[in-house]
Formats: C-alpha cells, sequence, structure tokens
RNA sequence: GGAGAAAUGGCAGAGUGGUCGAAUGCGGCGGUCUUGAAAACCGUUGUCCGCUUAUCGGCGGACCGGGGGUUCGAAUCCCUCUUUCUCCGCCA
C-alpha cells in the first residue's frame, strides 16, 4: 500500500503505541469503562523543555500563557521521577541477579543455599513494589501537568487577544458588484431548487441543509474537483471510517476537551468524525518512518459531523454553520527542519484553489490569542459571501510542530544519524464545502441566474443555475 | 448473535517455568567477489527509559496483544479485557 512519496503502514497493534507510552513515562487514568489505557492529549516533550524552558516561557506568553511555574514544577518532578528509576532499576537488576543465582543452585542441588537466598528477596521486592507505586505516581502528576501546557507558538505568531488581532497577509480576487435585487444564499437556494434547509429540518433537525438536483451536482463538482487538484499537488488520497474509536479521539485531541463537539454512537463507544484529520492522522499512530520516505502528503475527503454546541445566533444562518459538512483534508508528515516551507506550499494550494473558483479572499495569520491550543502558526482562509457582506472561514492551515507526533508517537529515522526523531505534522482544510458554496452562490447571481466557475464546469456539466 | 482456535521482532514462524530480547527463514543494512548487477559467502539488524560518556560507546531496567495475579524467577501457569481467524445464523 505505497506510491512513491506516500507510505502507509497497516496499523498492527493499536495498543502498542499505548504500552510504549507507558514504557516511555506518561500514563493517565482513563474514563470509567474504558478497558484500554490511554495516553491523553498531545504536548511539548520533556526534553524540550529541560533544554529550552526560557525560549518555551517567553513564546507562550505570546498565547497568553503564563507557564513559567508550570515548567518548574514539571521540571522538578522530572529530576525526582529519574532518581526514583535509577534507584528502582537497580534493586531489580540484584533482584535479577539473584533470581538467577538461586536458579543455579536449585540446578546444582544446592538446595539450602537456594531456599536461603529465596527468604532474602522477600525485603528487596517490597522495596522495588513500593519505588513503582511511587514512580507510576510521579508519572502521573508529570503528565498532568505537562497536558496543560500548549504547544509553543513559532516566533511569526503575532501578539493579540482575539480574532481582531489576527494579521491580514494578503488579499486577491475582486469583490463583485452585485445587481440590486440580490439575495443571500439561504434565499438563492430556495429559489432555485438546489438547497432546503426545512427539509433537513424535518429529516434530522437544525443545520443538516438538503442539496437537490443542480446544487446536489454542485456539491459533487467540489469534492471532486478539490480532490482532483490535491491529487495533481502529490497527496494520496484515503476513504477513511466516519467513526472513530475513543483512542483515536484521545490521540488527535478531540477528546477530552471538545467531547461536546463531537456525536457519540453511545452504543459502541464511537465518535462521529469532526474532521478528516482524525481518521487519517491515526493512520500514523506509533510508526517509525525511514526518512526517505517523507515527506507525506495524504488527502481525504470526509463528512464532517460537528454538534457545535452552545454556537447559535445569527452567524449561523444558512450554510454559515452546519453539524453536517463536506471537507476535503490535506495532511502531512514531514522532517523538522521542511514542516515551514510545507506550510507555506500548503498555503499556496489553498489559495490557488479559491482563485480558481473565482472568489475574493484573504489570507490571515492567528494572532496569539486566537490559535489554537495545539497548533504552533495557523493561517486561515476567508471568503467573502457579497450577499451577507461577511467573509467567511474556508480554511485553517496549521503546523503542529512535533506536538501532535509526540502523542502519536510518529518518527522517523534520520538517514545519517539513524536515531529515531519526531516528524512533524501539519494540516489544512482544501477545501470546506458549505461556505464555498454559500460564496459561490451569493458572488455569482446574476439577474440571469448563478454563475459556475469556468474550472467547476466539466465538473458540474452546466455553466448555470437557473 | 452461537461454537471453537489463536495473538511472539519489519514479515513468516520456533519456543510451555531459569542459561530467552527470544531459534530458524525471509527482508533490511555493511562487506567480500564482480566492469556493473544478480547469485554465493561473511558480518550486522527492535523500541523506550535511566545512569555514564566530549564523541563512538558502555552499563542497568522495561517491553513476546492490553491489564492484573501466582513465583526467588513468567513469552511459558492463572484471571480478565481486546483483537483476529474458522464454522453456523443474519445481511447491502
Amino acid at each position: 500500500m505505497r506510491n512513491q512519496n506516500n507510505v502507509f503502514y497497516r496499523i498492527v497493534d493499536p495498543d502498542s503505541w499505548l504500552r510504549r507510552a507507558k514504557v516511555s513515562g506518561f500514563f493517565l487514568s482513563f474514563p470509567a469503562g474504558l478497558h484500554q489505557k490511554i495516553t491523553l492529549t498531545p504536548m511539548l516533550t520533556l526534553q524540550y523543555l529541560r533544554n529550552h524552558k526560557n525560549e518555551a516561557v517567553e513564546r507562550l506568553k505570546i498565547k497568553n500563557f503564563d507557564a513559567e511555574t508550570l515548567i518548574n514544577e514539571i521540571l522538578e518532578l522530572d529530576q525526582y521521577r529519574r532518581s526514583i528509576q535509577t534507584e528502582n532499576d537497580g534493586k531489580l537488576s540484584l533482584l535479577n541477579k539473584t533470581s538467577k543465582e538461586i536458579g543455579r543452585l536449585f540446578r546444582t542441588g544446592k538446595k539450602d543455599e537456594a531456599e536461603a537466598g529465596r527468604r532474602q528477596v522477600g525485603t528487596l521486592k517490597d522495596e522495588i513494589k513500593q519505588l513503582q507505586q511511587e514512580l507510576l505516581e510521579t508519572e502521573d502528576k508529570i503528565h498532568d501537568l505537562l497536558i496543560r501546557i500548549p504547544n509553543v507558538p513559532h516566533p511569526d505568531v503575532p501578539e493579540g487577544k482575539g480574532a481582531e488581532d489576527n494579521r491580514e497577509i494578503r488579499r486577491g480576487g475582486d469583490l463583485p458588484s452585485l445587481h440590486g435585487n440580490s439575495l443571500p444564499h439561504w434565499e438563492l437556494g430556495t429559489r432555485y431548487g438546489i438547497l432546503d434547509f426545512e427539509l433537513g429540518n424535518t429529516l434530522t433537525g437544525a443545520g443538516f441543509p438538503v442539496f437537490m438536483g443542480k446544487g446536489a451536482r454542485l456539491v459533487r463538482a467540489l469534492i471532486t474537483f478539490f480532490l482532483d487538484e490535491a491529487e495533481k499537488a502529490g497527496y494520496y488520497e484515503i476513504i477513511p471510517p466516519l467513526m472513530v474509536n475513543e483512542a483515536s479521539a484521545y490521540a488527535t485531541g478531540q477528546l477530552p476537551d471538545k467531547e461536546g463537539q463531537m456525536y457519540t454512537i453511545p452504543s459502541e463507544n464511537f465518535y462521529l468524525i469532526p474532521t478528516a484529520e482524525v481518521p487519517v492522522t491515526n493512520l500514523y499512530r506509533d510508526q517509525i518512518l525511514e526518512e526517505t520516505k517523507l515527506p507525506v502528503k495524504a488527502t481525504a475527503y470526509t463528512p464532517c459531523f460537528r454538534r457545535e454546541a452552545g454556537s447559535y445566533g445569527k452567524d449561523v444562518r444558512g450554510l454559515n454553520r452546519v453539524h453536517q459538512f463536506d471537507k476535503v483534508e490535506i495532511v502531512r508528515i514531514e522532517k523538522p527542519e521542511n514542516s515551514y516551507a510545507a506550510l507555506e506550499e500548503m498555503i499556496n494550494h489553498v489559495e490557488s484553489l479559491v482563485r480558481k473558483l473565482e472568489l475574493p479572499y484573504r489570507i490571515v495569520k492567528l494572532c496569539g490569542g486566537d490559535i489554537s491550543f495545539t497548533s504552533a502558526l495557523t493561517y486561515d482562509f476567508e471568503v467573502f459571501a457579497a450577499a451577507q457582506k461577511k467573509w467567511l472561514e474556508v480554511s485553517s492551515v496549521s503546523n503542529f510542530g512535533s506536538y501532535q507526533a509526540n502523542r502519536l508517537k510518529l518518527r522517523f529515522r534520520d538517514n545519517n544519524s539513524r536515531k529515531t526523531r519526531l516528524a512533524h505534522t501539519l494540516n489544512g482544510s482544501a477545501l470546506a464545502l458549505p461556505r464555498i458554496i454559500a460564496a459561490l452562490l451569493e458572488n455569482k447571481q446574476t439577474e440571469k441566474g448563478i454563475r459556475i466557475p469556468e474550472v467547476l464546469i466539466p465538473y458540474t456539466g452546466f455553466a448555470i443555475i437557473d
């Protein structure tokens, strides 16, 4: 299952990464009813904190996060943990030696000496038991603290509190001048019979729109167009499951924090994916890739399911915010030294898409207050929906550095040193459909109907919706 | 859903209480040979943590699906969970 640039390994044992995670010292209690132990959440590596404490503290201020006390506490516990392990390993070593000796004595018939040895190890075992208990507890404490630290932002991330402080990088495309009777997309949908929100209401509930006729065809055209473009750009297509288990949801960070955002299948303990990122990234859990196999470039189209709990009001009209939508995602696994170049490349790819769709767009670099917990650097793409006179976010492209990879145990083997190193992971939407459709409908409306962008006509089979 | 079998290193596959991190084969890497390649032969080959080390490395510990137990000692015995396979039932 491989092609030139991309390698996909079967996940042989989904639990093995957990096993290793335990060995490497981080371990967490798990939710009731969950039989597999699970390492939670992505995080910075201890090694990074040991060596770059000041850098981490400084940069995290951009995210409005004061990490100093936390990191100090972690480093102290880390030192303590290591001292315990050293002691414990020494005692284990002694126990191992003694056990071997006893075996030898038994075999050579020196039964009395063997029995004496047997009695001797009693206290040793007690001590070991105690040390191991302490070790586990300390590891838990360290982990609990570690997961509270967000990813360290890239130096380029601007300061700021919220969306208003994001920095616009560039814009493109022309703002359309609409005719006098122009309508917002939800009314256009009804007028042309291509999109119905009421029907979805009947079938399921609010936020589950129904596309029909040319509207349905447009959705399918966009999906195929995006996938074709991704493939041309060297991405390898995946069709993943739309439901994932808890371990996967933990591994990419949807659990435990964003549990309320996902739909659940209680009978199976599954989650409907909120993005293809979850199954696609999990394909690479606990892997050691040869450096020559990098970069891995994967793409996937999936429906996405989001509860969007707690969001309601004016901004959520029509397609602006829905519970089920279609999205093509691109995912990359890179060597650390290449990851920011890869991020640029992804941005250019997404930009080419909105350009080809003839949509006015802007690219913004998220500020420290708006960037996600796990991201090091994020760019958002927004397109302008002319009837609503609103910028709508259609893509978010992020570099997670090694933060996700650390949790995923996703490594590669360095060609020169032959050592394993954490890879960098990146992902981005390319693109999310509903808001693209909203902007297309609104911006391309004319007195005669809605014009289809040139590039899509081969996919839709028609040039106008009327 | 019912009955049975199984889970060991990159893969295949030995191993039923100590000398087993684990035979053997394949694959991978290095070398000999060759104009080059193949074949043949020789050597090497897991991950993680800790201690030590300028570096190469050395030493200790853990890992044979997950968790727990018995034992001086567990891949090997016991309990439990998960997964896979075979047969039956159901099914697009």
